[in-house]
DNA sequence: CAGTATCTCTTAAATAATTAACATTAAATA
DNA sequence: TATTTAATGTTAATTATTTAAGAGATACTG
């Protein structure tokens, strides 16, 4: 028997990145590149962790295709390969299914009411609903 | 040195369930209770599994602590004890950090953009953002 | 150029997650 | 009650993830 996952096979080689891969994603994607040493600082805010096992993990995300990196310098720098916006969709298509009864509204209804959102973000939520209503 | 992480460790025993485990929390938070026959039963709608791999598995959540069951009767019920409400609250925080940059507002539109919502559906979020843009 | 500092690479241990075979126990039924 | 059926329990192999120590390579500095 087979079983057609969410997200498209036949189009996207899908690896879902980690915890860990995911925190330094965010920090790529942020720069849109940096060095071990450079993620290393960063993570070093919200966690602890030993340099070598910040470099171990930027070594697996690259053979596992998530990274790229230049190496023709001593210090490799790293750049994400992943999109952002692939990654968000796959994360968030799984998180609606198991955790929000399938509905996108209960997902948004939870961020809106449990974060903080500053008026012209209200407002751009505005706009996109305007839209969605129009149709 | 010493690290707070954004949910709160003094009032709540965090266990991040997994992936798989989320499958199983999504069919008990639905029923409200089933036994490992009924869950392996809507499992293999999106999965192949076989019924000792299920077993297995809620058998370990109930160590975790993530689910409570009556043994009293030969087939054991298993029903949810981590509220889908709270683990919602602690999967989007991490979600919203390292995916959509600390921007829930960035969530939302995704969530909208990306997923089909009804008429109803979009006039409960209106009612929502009426309500914040009050304050 | 020798020594030091700073990288990357290699190795691997510890733990967690996934999967499932096989054993056992309890209920149903012939 | 003996047999079959359908559960749960036990065990363990496999793979993935996390962590980090130690070795080796490269650049900088006095």
């Amino acid at each position: 028997m087979f079983f057609i996952p969410f997200w498209d096979m036949t189009t996207t080689k899908y690896i879902k990145p980690t915890e860990s891969e995911l925190e330094i994603l965010r920090i790529l994607w942020e720069r849109n590149k940096a060095s071990v040493r450079e993620v290393h600082e960063e993570l070093l805010k919200i966690k602890e962790a030993g340099y070598t096992t910040t470099l171990k993990l930027m070594q697996i995300m690259f053979e596992k295709g998530l990274v790229g990196r230049d190496n023709s310098v001593k210090i490799h720098v790293y750049h994400p390969i992943v999109s952002r916006e692939k990654t968000q969709k796959q994360l968030l298509g799984k998180m609606i299914t198991n955790l929000f009864a399938g509905s996108p509204t209960e997902l948004v209804l939870h961020a809106l009411g449990n974060h903080k959102a500053s008026p012209e973000e209200l407002e751009e939520i505005q706009q996109l609903l305007n839209n969605l209503k129009k149709q």
